[in-house]
DNA sequence: CGCAATCATAAGCAATAGCCTACGATCAAC
DNA sequence: GTTGATCGTAGGCTATTGCTTATGATTGCG
């Protein structure tokens, strides 16, 4: 029934994405932020968070591996951690008005830089495919996982 | 003019590509092939090459890496590299019968998965990012790496 | 023939990622 | 107040990746 004559779709994302990040990179290094660091930038513009933890999870990094990215980000005055009154282990994570902007003007690099790749594409196609990335990403994190959960069909490997 | 209030591409597409190589692993376990040698299977189920060389180029690999990708496969029996009569220095490489059986066995076990992901999105989204993406994946090779190349504006990082 | 280039291969190196353990500070529950 | 859990932090371990160098076999050019 399909004549579905395509390749995997990470086959097709992995070199797309791979592009993208480079595209990315010069923007970030042109503000002096590392890719973590905008990932917590930006995280944090949506709204500020609680403790450390869960800004990792929320962006799907280390909890251990972040740190460093805060430092930086709090030296470099682009957010702030301050211990929470009410339960001092925790830090109340913050966007500065700086980190704000700079944010900004990256996420417009970024956009821009974007645009052109977008526009190799169709109208339609582009809408499209935005939009399914959109709502993919806005799944519940748990529910992109959960694709792996499947018996697998087939002839098992050489008996080992 | 743009009310694009969406998250970046990359920022958007790398959990997705991360949930399918993680939905495509299990299925690669049970026939026994690392996501390499899938790829390298795919690349010579589509044409037979002349080097390894140009192998590794054709699927983004590095030329000295996929040398053991070779091995395990060859041991496999899922391709040939027979030194190339008119230029011994050169390995011929080609999939066998074995190797495109598994190669398809492997294929369809992803595609059923994948189905699982593209089945949350609406129709018309869903053919607009298979198409995007099928169209992205066509350009040629150095087309995405060309994005990077524009200047980049905003205010500079903090005096170093 | 002799030289430079090409191919497959082996080996190493630095950076990064994911993962795990440990530890001190702090809190909540009893 | 003692115990157990949570939070931030530090450190280490392993696997992977991109990149580089070196080597032997072979080719093509002059």
């Amino acid at each position: 029934m399909q004549s579905d004559d395509r390749r995997d779709l990470a086959a097709m994302m992995y070199p797309v994405v791979r592009a993208l990040l480079a595209v990315e990179q010069p923007v970030l290094d042109a503000h002096g932020v590392a890719m973590w660091g905008y990932s917590v930038l930006t995280a944090l513009d949506r709204t500020p968070i609680r403790t450390q933890a869960a800004l990792a999870e929320a962006i799907g990094a280390d909890k251990t591996r972040i740190i460093g990215t805060l430092d930086d980000l709090q030296d470099a005055g682009l957010i702030t951690r301050t211990p929470d009154p009410d339960d001092r282990r925790a830090r109340l994570l913050a966007i500065t008005a700086e980190g704000r902007r700079v944010r900004r003007a990256i996420t417009a690099g970024i956009r821009s830089r974007e645009e052109r790749l977008l526009s190799r594409l169709p109208a339609t196609d582009r809408r499209g495919f935005v939009r399914a990335l959109t709502e993919l990403s806005a799944l519940p994190p748990g529910d992109l996982a959960d694709l792996a959960e499947a018996p697998v069909s087939g002839s098992p490997p050489s008996p080992a």
